[in-house]
DNA sequence: ATTACTGTACCGTCTGGACGGTAATGTCAA
DNA sequence: TTGACATTACCGTCCAGACGGTACAGTAAT
């Protein structure tokens, strides 16, 4: 868990991600994935013994960066919710790497992203107690998943205009309910 | 196009969301699509003449189909904006069966997903021509992408009281603009 | 001696797809 | 009406390649 000598474990990470996107989430080899971290198969599986475990490092690895960030932002700025806001705006601006890694988790199966589901009900919850008065929290939530998903399936339908004029609604609907 | 003839076409295609629901999106095979549609492979190839086809069908059928029901949802009442509402509602209270089909085709590759993006974007075309005046049409549009594509993940995490307080919350955030 | 690998060889299984049938149905001239 | 042929809609088999994973001997650094 704490960082340590592994030197290999996060190029191969890495790797995994960009070989997701190049060839499809569904068809991630272990093969392709060593030779893209410049590392044996051998090598790779002593790492990860099966593919299932490096699906399941992938998913670790999104969530506990997801919730450092978090915490980052939070230090920023009193409100959660507020910091929810800026981090899921930062991840539809800027392309997120590991995002196509996510989706050959899902291909290989929907349940290694378990962890995932339960770090947005634990964000919801977290969200709800912060600011108990905000009647909208649901559909800004609902809305910054949306535009979550939208970047994840590189379907965004938004102009930047509009996903401008989306995210500025957004963050003035949660600036009206503040608190905590 | 028109409905015709093929009697193993639809069995196929309604088979292929099974299996892959059944065994993960990315592992989804033509002998299980063929087994469980109750057809020979070499029949599926006939109707299916490659993978990549059957991925398309998929696609161009959830299309059509989403098409022809928010037609039928526009008849029983006016609003272009009510009827997605009511239709993303629909969607995401039963369990829609080809949504795991459409999770098997983006395994197989995204870029089959395209003709569902620009879906998207026409019916956010037509939404915003329909109701000019709703200031709220991005957010309300964001918010059910994001409800759609919890169900499509299995990552719903909110209660089905928040989901209804939600539902609830956005169609009449609808009903205040409502226009055309 | 242990850690963190490399490199090669290999195995059993699965997969997409090619291919050669074939029974039923339709078409059309004699 | 019939026989000849064409098309449709499929069946069942086979195969080359890719895949996940094993095994194991070697190595350079700590």
């Amino acid at each position: 868990m704490a960082a340590g000598r592994p030197h290999s474990r996060d190029k191969i990470l890495a790797a995994a991600a960009e070989v997701a996107r190049e060839v499809g989430p569904g068809n991630l080899s272990l093969d392709a994935v060593a030779y893209r971290a410049g590392v044996s198969k051998g090598g790779l599986l002593y790492n990860f013994p099966t593919k299932a475990k490096l699906m399941q490092a992938l998913v670790q690895d999104y969530v506990t960066t997801y919730e450092a960030q978090l915490d980052q932002a939070m230090q920023g700025q009193g409100s959660l919710l507020a910091a929810h806001v800026a981090l899921s705006a930062k991840e539809c601006s800027e392309t997120v790497p590991s995002a196509a890694g996510l989706l050959a988790v899902m291909a290989e199966d929907p349940d290694f992203l378990l962890p995932i589901k339960s770090l947005k009900r634990r964000l919801l919850d977290r969200l709800k107690s912060a600011s108990p008065g905000a009647s909208n929290l649901l559909i800004v939530f609902a809305a910054l998943e949306g535009l979550r998903s939208m970047k994840l399936f590189d379907m965004d339908v938004f102009t930047d205009e509009e996903r401008e004029t989306l995210l500025a609604d957004l963050l003035s609907s949660v600036g009206a309910a503040r608190q905590s």
